[in-house]
DNA sequence: CAATTCGGGATCTGC
DNA sequence: TCCCGAATTG
């Protein structure tokens, strides 16, 4: 230790203060899971302002959550208060900031709104009417999975997205239709600035000259696109250091390319690369555990991890009937951290999917349990809340055909689906907004007649609110509640499902507070909606369990972490195979890595799936870890019928020396014998079959798994 | 033409 | 269970 070192450097080890003092040339670090990489950039960005003299605006750090921007820019406020004034931020909020200073040279509205994946879809199915909804969805999933690449629709490379008879097509179609809207959708906020540094030699040159520091932390989850931008904002004069891990990589799905963080040092001359292997979070049999997770996986880097603190019991899994003995469970871990006097904030409970959090909901508030609900709020919350801000998007675009579609008849006031058509027909005709459009279209019933008139109205009395500046924009919101009669409405959905809509309305309006009540204001409300999609969700409880997904968890840690629904079907899915299948075993090693002191995880014999109780075998993901790692509690494990589960599949083709080529129908747990196979052959004959008793079945190869 | 009802089919992760 | 789309009724 140096004691000339500033306070704030002393107790970094000398990987992380070399990481800290780097200088000249590009960094990358390659920081395993609670290696202090969050302690290495905030204390970074505190040295480069105060010790060399970097002013704070000319720091841009990006990260891909929210919540790890806003944990950031705390941690790094904490060590130099200047580093308010750094741009701090996500990767979509940054290209966003981006794109509203340039809207006009970007070639869009400075009022944009931003469409997310349901708002494409819709878009989708608005361009292209013959698609049904399900191949709409796919299509809109595929256009993203293109920007992800950075892929126009007149890119060369467009051959790659298979599974449409015309997608080049549909995705011109749809881009032009988006573009009419005057908005942008998630992969734009990064493609479009990008073309705009690129093409536009005045905005690079002011960029370049503005950024000289550019971070970027969780590396291994950019996408090709984000690469791009990240390369194109990067000047001359600019250093750069990313931070990843490749056995943390889990947004596969979305288009993130592991590449990235390999070909680094080749596109950025002169990196040094730096890795981080203590581990200061995590005991020993924690990471042991997780470690021989990503063992399995075959594509990695390799690296170890060393705990650096010592002590600690091994991780437990316990074995239960269903998810309400699941939520049982769980409060009862909890109690007993209380009473060693722990927190309720010191627990995490983790699952694979948002819908997973319900047992949880209604079994803790009996038990006294507060929780916090972290990410995705569920569709069905979301829709009153983007039913408001459907009004509120078409006061700031009225050519936002998405927002206009949503809400011309919601309530219903007697515009039906053939007059909306018309509206737009005429709106396009006419190159005129949806809503001088509906003004001017004659509808065929007086209720038409009667209800396009109070909407064209009620917008335009909207938007002079907002011209008279008068009100705060929490009371605009308000109004535009109450007003629309979408609070009534709601009111009465409310009443018949016993849905909480209204309550989301009152926390919308709060969240709107923060904001004025200008239309430079409502933008950056609108904005903020849409990027953080926890922002609305309500009040931070003081202490309260985290109820979370395990992709939302990265980069936070907990004491104690229960990883649930260990099942095989659930995590992983059935159809998880090669490098999905590897993506599921980091995002377990990501879970598990998660935890200081106590680790648990649970498997439910069957669960409740879509109102059907299902019998689920464990998690081939239990059957892979080493036998000693982990103590089992509430019963045995049957893994011979995960194992086999992952081998046989519902749908599969199979061939039997005695009976020919066949099907399977149904693959059931059968105990100790492992599994029961249904098939049915060519022949007609339906047959069951133990394939731990049978070597006359195998697997045909034309299966698609 | 608009609004409601009923039956079949689906399944995630997130900026 | 929930949601979509076809079919039916007002």
């Amino acid at each position: 230790m140096n004691p000339e070192q500033p306070d704030y450097l002393q107790g970094l080890n000398p990987e992380q203060l070399s990481a800290v003092l780097h200088e000249g040339g590009n960094l990358l670090i390659l920081a395993g899971a609670g290696s202090g990489k969050t302690r290495v950039i905030t204390t970074k960005i505190a040295w480069l302002i105060r010790e060399r003299g970097f002013a704070p605006e000319s720091i841009l750090a990006v990260t891909f959550t929210n919540k790890a921007a806003a944990e950031m820019k705390e941690r790094a406020c904490r060590i130099e208060p200047a580093c308010e004034r750094a741009n701090l931020r996500t990767f979509h909020s940054f290209g966003a900031w981006l794109l509203r200073r340039n809207a006009d040279l970007a070639g869009i509205d400075k009022n944009f709104t931003i469409y997310d994946d349901d708002d494409s879809a819709a878009l989708v199915r608005a361009a292209l009417p013959s698609l049904a909804r399900p191949e709409a969805t796919r299509l809109a999933h595929a256009i993203a999975r293109a920007k992800d690449y950075s892929l126009d629709p007149d890119s060369p490379d467009l051959g790659a997205f298979k599974g449409f008879s015309d997608f080049r097509r549909c995705y011109a179609e749809y881009q032009q239709r988006l573009r009419a809207t005057g908005n942008v959708d998630f992969g734009d906020l990064i493609n479009l600035p990008t073309r705009l540094l690129e093409e536009n030699e005045a905005v690079r040159r002011r960029l370049h000259d503005r950024f000289r520091v550019i971070l970027v932390d969780e590396y291994q989850d950019s996408n090709v696109a984000q690469f791009r931008l990240l390369k194109a904002l990067a000047g001359p004069e600019a250093y750069v250091c990313v931070v990843g891990d490749d056995d943390q990589s889990i947004y596969r799905f979305r288009g993130a390319e592991v590449q990235n963080i390999l070909s680094f040092p080749d596109i950025f001359p002169n990196t040094a690369t730096i890795r981080l292997e203590r581990n200061y979070r995590s005991y020993q049999s924690i990471l042991s555990i997780a470690t021989s997770v990503v063992e399995k996986n075959e594509g990695r880097l390799g690296k170890v991890l060393r705990a650096e603190r010592t002590g600690g019991g091994k991780p437990q899994l316990a074995v239960l009937a269903n998810q309400n003995e699941e939520a049982a469970y769980c409060i009862r871990i909890i109690d007993k951290h209380l009473r060693n006097g722990g927190s309720f904030s010191d627990v995490a409970i983790l699952y694979r999917t948002n819908a997973q959090s319900l047992a949880f909901e209604r079994a803790f508030p009996p038990a006294g349990l507060p929780y916090r609900l972290v990410g995705a709020l569920r569709f069905y919350e979301r829709e009153e809340v983007k039913d408001i801000l459907a009004f509120l998007a078409l006061v700031s675009n009225r050519r936002d055909e998405i927002a206009f579609r949503r809400i011309i008849n919601k309530p219903v006031r007697g515009i039906g689906d053939s007059s909306v058509e018309l509206i737009i027909e005429e709106a396009f005709a006419q190159n005129q907004d949806f809503v001088s459009a509906a003004a001017v279209v004659k509808m065929k019933t007086a209720k038409g007649r009667a209800g396009a008139a109070a909407f064209t109205a009620f917008i335009d009395d909207l938007s002079a609110r907002f011209e008279q500046n008068l009100e705060s924009l929490a009371r605009l919101v308000e109004h535009c509640a109450k007003e629309s009669g979408l609070l009534e409405y709601h009111r009465g959905q409310d009443e018949i499902a016993g849905s909480q809509k209204v309550s989301n309305i009152d926390e919308l309006i709060n969240a709107a507070s923060d904001y004025p009540a200008t239309r430079d204001g409502l933008s950056a409300f609108l904005e903020a909606v849409e990027l953080d999609r926890a922002m609305a969700s309500g009040e931070v409880l003081q202490d309260a369990v985290t109820l979370i997904t395990m992709h939302n968890t990265k980069g936070l840690e907990f004491p104690v972490v229960i990883i649930t629904g260990m099942e095989q079907g659930l995590f992983p899915r059935d159809n998880e195979e090669g490098e999905e299948l590897e993506e599921q075993r980091r995002l377990l090693y990501v879970a598990m890595t998660r935890a200081k002191n106590e680790l648990y995880l649970t498997y439910c014999r069957n669960r409740l799936f879509r109102g059907r109780i299902m019998d689920y075998p464990p998690s081939r993901f239990l059957a892979e870890l080493p036998a000693g790692s982990y103590e089992t509690t509430g019963g045995k494990l049957n893994l011979a019928v995960s194992a086999a589960m992952a081998t046989w599949k519902r749908g599969m083709n199979v061939y039997h020396d005695d009976h020919g080529s066949g099907q399977i129908l149904a693959v059931k747990d059968a105990g100790e014998a492992g599994v029961c196979l249904v098939v049915r052959f060519e022949t007609g004959r339906q047959l069951q079959f133990f394939p731990k008793y049978t070597s006359k079945l195998e697997v045909l190869k034309n299966n698609d798994f």
